[in-house]
DNA sequence: AGCCCCGGTGAAGTC
DNA sequence: CACCGGGGCT
């Protein structure tokens, strides 16, 4: 036995030997789970397994990689490089790079996000006529997405009288036929959407013996991470590609299953055992990571659970501190409490900021940490929430290269085909648009053969359009043959963008200018990065199942070394956030801040789980169900076993939510804790409401409070109040004017402005709003004429006379 | 064509 | 409070 497995324990050790048939590791919380995947695959590769025909399946590609160092410290780097290793969105999309032709889809199809997917729907909408109140984008989506993660096809659903009935009951009966427009609409413009990404697969394997028969002998040992956390349509992928061989590994903790609002199954897991009955199953019980006290309290909450597999989760380590209970009165309370006790302990133990992490229900909550971590000047770093790429200015960008790419995108044709500003309006986009659903065609053909269509666009915006469509043609010409960075900087420069963004010097604008520095520079780190083998395996056979065309000459004159925009546009739709950390960021000694689900996998010396509230941890969303509300008790226990050295569990009793403020209880969580395993805050504070209250508030929005006087008793409304200053009377000038002139003009009649084409300089005129006034200046052409006018006692303005209602005196 | 202001409305977690 | 879509204004 080589040296390296001694250094697991028993059932470790057995769950890394055991190489062929089929496995389940069910690892509780910080029992080294990562170390027996790893040394069971440099087991698997030191048999004789080419790391080629491994397959192994990780939660964020961040983990990935990890492992894959870990690996390689065994195996060596080059042959570790070689494991097909990554999330089920990354692998599969790799796959499906390869064999999209043959369900129709073009190698280089696009990935939509939510927003574009929302977007598409909005779209549908309209063009069904469905009101977006009863069809909310976001409600339809979730419910196209279960139905795919499902492997329900448009068709199915429409056939299914049970879905039916239930949109039918719920008045929504259109969903299934919007459902079936968005697949075919995606499926046109080339693009796929998240689940696509799993579903395609599924219809690819499903549908073509053959390419499933190469990718079952492809990947004899598949390894599965996180399996609680999978979904049907990732369940039939697995068990499809296991089903030759038969050498399947999952890994997973049903106390973890954390994942069901998008379709996780839990079954999933608690089913293995059916599937495959000659099954070995290991159970990883003993905690590497954390305290007793954390353990044991981890283990009280889970207790709570109906639906578990049964499991002892204990430690050897040291006895530890006690779970801290923090109770602060506010939210920003809670922030400077959470926030000196992280300054206190950085102090006292000598700890650097990264050993600390603070976890939260919701993103929303993470402001109050900021204001306090700002005001001790201590370094923080949130993950999530508003994701760099969300940014409008790296979307239009973006939307340039997806265009560029896949030209039948029509949801990045949309975004960018009037910015900057080429006089391509709404009403020429419309055009547009009905052209191309009526001939079933993507926004960028009709452009493409304008002439063909008579769409009544006059000659002037034709032009327009041409210049446009070559614009886009000349950057598709070069993917293949520029380097990313060099075409990005190139359409950067070229569209206008670049100039427009530098010359504007507001703070906005000046960030706007430096976010898209920024993505061209990660654009530059994409460049210099090597491929990986998976990735120079995916090319080459992209390359060698290309129908030969004019356009693959240029692909196949192109240098094989140049990392192109394609290939960058493919690897950042798709990482977690986790993964958009910069190498920078990861090293930066920093207190981190993240949602309890981002920071799965996940540890840190002190953990502060923070808004510990009913109706906030659990949500109020989950309150109503068993099913949910287990869910959300798992979700707390995976953030109590991210702490190695202290947990701290924070709630307040007053929150600014919604902007007011609610009134919380402490989350029934705490008490299903064992007080054996807590310490409380030592003062007993009991505050009621007469216990000043006010002053508290006074304290914690000090900003308001000193200005604003009047509270009202019976509902504390701060919404709004911080733009509010008492002490000086601060009404904008233009609100001001606005409504003087309403009550001066209360029915103004309409003003037959052609009239001001008359107008002459020095004429005095009369402005509804700006009152008396004479022409200091004309100029242009009408309808363009464009007066400036000097109003006695409101200054000089320019007005389009064409627009302007004016009336000579 | 594009900006601005208003009022209505919504807010869990994610690849 | 933050985001948005609609409508009015220039």
């Amino acid at each position: 036995m080589s040296h390296f497995l001694n250094e697991l324990n028993p059932v470790q050790r057995a769950a890394a030997k055991t190489t062929e048939g089929p496995v389940m590791i069910i690892a509780g919380a910080g029992s080294g789970k990562t170390r027996v995947l790893t040394y069971r695959i440099a087991h698997i590769m030191e048999k004789g397994v080419d790391a080629f025909n491994i397959l192994s399946l990780t939660f964020t590609n961040k983990a990935a990689r990890e492992m894959k160092d870990r690996i390689a410290k065994i195996v060596g780097p080059t042959e570790a490089k070689n494991i097909w290793m990554g999330t089920f969105h990354s692998i599969f999309a790799k796959i499906l790079r390869i064999e999209a032709n043959k369900i129709g889809y073009p190698n280089n199809f696009t990935i939509y996000d939510t927003d574009d997917s929302k977007s598409v729907i909005k779209e549908i909408l309209k063009q069904f006529n469905l009101d977006d109140k009863t069809y909310k984008p976001s409600m339809v989506l979730n419910r196209i997405s279960d139905a795919k993660n499902k492997l329900i096809s448009a068709t199915q659903y429409l056939n299914n009288p049970i879905t039916q009935q239930e949109d039918f009951s719920s008045r929504k009966p259109m969903l299934g036929k919007v459902y079936e427009a968005y697949q075919k609409r995606n499926f046109k413009a080339g693009a796929m959407d998240f689940d696509d990404l799993l579903y395609q697969t599924n219809i690819l394997l499903r549908d073509f013996p053959d390419v499933l028969l190469k990718y079952q002998n492809k990947f004899r040992y598949i390894l599965v991470d996180e399996y609680q956390d999978t979904n049907f349509s990732q369940y039939v992928i697995i068990k499809q590609l296991a089903a030759r061989f038969q050498n399947i590994c999952v890994v997973g903790d049903d106390a973890q299953s954390i994942y069901g609002f998008r379709g996780a199954n839990i079954q999933n897991i608690l089913n293995f055992e059916k599937d495959y009955p000659d099954l070995q199953t290991f159970k990883l019980e003993q905690n590497y990571r954390s305290t007793k006290n954390i353990v044991g309290a981890a283990n009280q909450i889970i207790a709570n659970n109906k639906d578990q597999f049964k499991k002892i989760v204990f430690t050897d380590n040291e006895e530890g501190q006690k779970l801290k209970v923090i109770k602060a009165s506010t939210d920003n309370e809670e922030g400077k409490k959470v926030v000196d006790s992280i300054f206190e302990i950085r102090m006292q133990q000598q700890a650097m900021n990264s050993h600390f992490a603070i976890l939260y229900r919701t993103n929303s909550q993470s402001r109050a940490f900021e204001e306090a971590f700002r005001r001790l000047n201590i370094p923080y770093k949130i993950y999530g929430g508003v994701s760099f790429y969300q940014r409008k200015e790296i979307k239009d960008l973006l939307s340039y290269f997806r265009l560029t790419i896949n030209n039948s995108d029509d949801e990045s044709l949309k975004r960018i085909i009037n910015y900057p500003a080429r006089g391509i309006g709404q009403t020429t986009l419309d055009k547009l648009t009905v052209s191309a659903a009526e001939h079933d065609i993507s926004i960028f053909t009709v452009l493409t053969n304008l002439k063909d269509f008579n769409l009544g666009i006059n000659a002037g915006t034709t032009n327009k359009i041409n210049d446009f469509v070559m614009q886009i043609k000349s950057y598709s010409l070069t993917v293949k043959y520029k380097d990313a960075y060099e075409l990005a900087n190139h359409i950067a420069v070229n569209t206008g963008i670049v100039k427009e963004l530098y010359s504007d010097k507001t703070p906005e604008g000046v960030s706007r200018y430096e976010n898209i520095q920024e993505l061209l520079n990660g654009i530059k780190d994409f460049v210099e990065q090597k491929r990986t083998p998976q990735e120079e395996e995916v090319n080459d056979i992209i390359k060698q199942s290309l129908v030969k065309d004019e356009s693959q000459l240029f692909a196949e004159q192109s240098n094989n070394d140049l990392k192109t925009l394609d290939e960058f546009m493919q690897e950042i739709t798709l990482l977690t956030d986790v993964d958009k950390e910069s190498d920078d960021e990861r090293n930066a000694d920093k207190v981190s801040m993240m949602t309890v689900h981002a920071s799965k996998g996940l540890e840190f010396p002190y953990v502060y789980v923070v808004g510990l509230e009913e109706n906030l941890f659990p949500s109020q969303l989950s309150i109503t169900s068993r099913a949910d509300l287990e869910e959300e008790r798992r979700l707390f226990y995976v953030a109590v076993t991210r702490a190695e050295k202290q947990a701290f569990l924070c709630f307040a009793t007053m929150r600014y939510r919604f902007g007011n403020v609610t009134y919380c209880e402490p989350s029934r969580f705490i008490e299903e804790i064992d007080s054996t395993f807590l310490e409380y805050p030592q003062v007993a504070e009991t505050p009621t409401f007469n216990d000043n209250l006010f002053d508290k508030f006074r304290n914690d929005y000090s900003d308001i409070s000193e200005k604003e006087t009047s509270f009202n008793t019976t509902s504390i409304n701060f919404g709004g109040a911080k733009k509010t200053n008492p002490g000086i009377n601060f009404t904008p000038a233009k609100k001001l004017v606005s409504l003087t002139s309403r009550l001066n003009s209360p029915s103004a009649s309409p003003v037959d402005v052609s009239l001001n084409q008359s107008l002459q300089l020095n004429d005095f005129v009369m402005h509804e709003k700006f009152g008396r006034g004479q022409i200091t200046i004309l100029e242009g052409k009408w309808p363009e004429t464009k007066a400036t006018i000097n109003f006695e006692g409101n200054g000089t303005k320019n007005l389009l006379l064409k627009f302007a209602r004016l009336s000579k005196i």
